[in-house]
DNA sequence: CGCCATTTGTGCGTATGTATC
DNA sequence: GGATACATACGCACAAATGGC
């Protein structure tokens, strides 16, 4: 592992266990070079990234001072699956079923949206999320065949993105998210357990991989009341 | 302005317009070492930045490719007030007006969410955005005054976070938000147009500065069908 | 396969600028 | 003004990944 890295993780490590206490002012840039032996740069760049990972926050001419803890615990930030992240907020886990899984053209307004080439082979998955025996997130995915090939109904019951990463050794770099309430639609009624809810939460959800190809356009569908976002946003 | 900020906004520039094609490799950094005439360090401090701000991907051994445009152009990452997003999606202003402006004790929920001495006084505001002739949101919020102090009615008819960054010389550190549908209650129905929709989307929004106190806690309810979120999530 | 040129990644040392106290 | 601390910039050396030969 690179040198900076390593004292990255050793602060890290230390402001967690409270030695440095939050609040508090890190040793100056010269004292750490003198104890982790490194040179001054090597520090920099470790304390320019626990700055971007939100341990600490740089003051110019003051010193470098260790945020308060709480706000590491809620990084809900970067590419999380929405139910992994309703399931940790809730502390319990949710079933999952596959409800559908097919290989299909893309259809027109999917390819128009992808910028894919007519006639496209995507796999097209519908999940079912089930929380205290109701069905309350229908996830609609599209996964473009030849960006993700040898999907199978298996991996969709459990992570796919954890398929993409290890086995395919496939980088994933953004994703574009949108919320919105839309009017509930006949699939929505047929998959989920709504009640009497006319309006469902929508989370479109376009992800890319790190040369900037679309591999993945998801729906996640979820009943107005157990829907839920958190995010720590920071300047 | 610093050197690597001006070869980063020249590099930006250059790929917003064009010059410089998604997809393509931008010139080695020995290369633009020479066109810079600036040391290799600064260069790639640029394209590191570059990388940061969804510009561009550096490749081990290979070089450094620009991205697709659409990718930058939902940049609504950190801290911006939703009705900036709002307005800026839909390409038109909203209206705000200030439906009331008081100077109280904070309620002991508050208190309790904020981690305050009983009786702190905190300025609450309620402001109803109008657009296209109707309200649709409502914004209440909370700004403790000891951290905010001298708030005006004419502050929150423009924005008070241009107000604590500039004239208060706050720098605002990070933000936790939280989205969710509640049930309309009286105040919705007082202050909004909101037909027969019995839900609102609600944006509750905890906001720190830098030492991690927290100065503001505030709930954006809008009307369900006007109520959009959109981000970019990087790994 | 190995070798080599290219390109980005890491690390060091140094000098100077700028903010804070 | 002086001391301290972070910010910027330069130059150099070597490591590691990539791709062509």
């Amino acid at each position: 592992m690179a040198k900076y890295r390593q004292i990255y993780e050793r602060l890290a490590e230390r402001m967690k266990t409270g030695e440095y206490e939050a609040e508090s002012k890190l040793p100056s840039e010269t004292e750490l070079m003198h104890e982790y032996e490194a040179s001054r740069g090597t520090v920099r760049k470790a304390l320019d990234l626990l700055q971007e990972h939100g341990y600490v926050r740089k003051h110019h001419g003051k010193g470098v001072f260790v945020l308060r803890r709480d706000q590491i615990e809620f990084q809900f930030n970067g590419i999380v699956s929405f139910s992994e992240i309703y399931a940790s907020m809730l502390g319990r886990s949710i079933e999952t079923s596959v409800a559908s899984f097919e290989e299909i053209e893309a259809p027109s307004w999917l390819a128009e949206r992808m910028g894919l080439e007519p006639a496209t082979l995507v796999y097209r998955i519908e999940r079912v999320r089930n929380f205290d025996g109701e069905n309350v997130i229908l996830d609609v995915n599209y996964f473009v065949k030849d960006l993700v090939p040898g999907l199978t109904k298996q991996i969709a019951e459990h992570s796919i993105y954890q398929y993409i990463e290890r086995e395919l050794g496939q980088q994933i770099s953004y994703a574009k998210r949108k919320i919105a309430a839309e009017d509930v639609t006949e699939l929505d009624r047929s998959r989920l357990d709504l009640h009497d809810y006319e309006y469902v939460i929508v989370i479109t959800n376009d992800t890319f991989l790190y040369e900037g190809r679309q591999f993945e356009y998801t729906e996640s569908r979820h009943r107005l009341d157990k829907f839920q976002f958190s995010d720590v946003a920071r300047r």
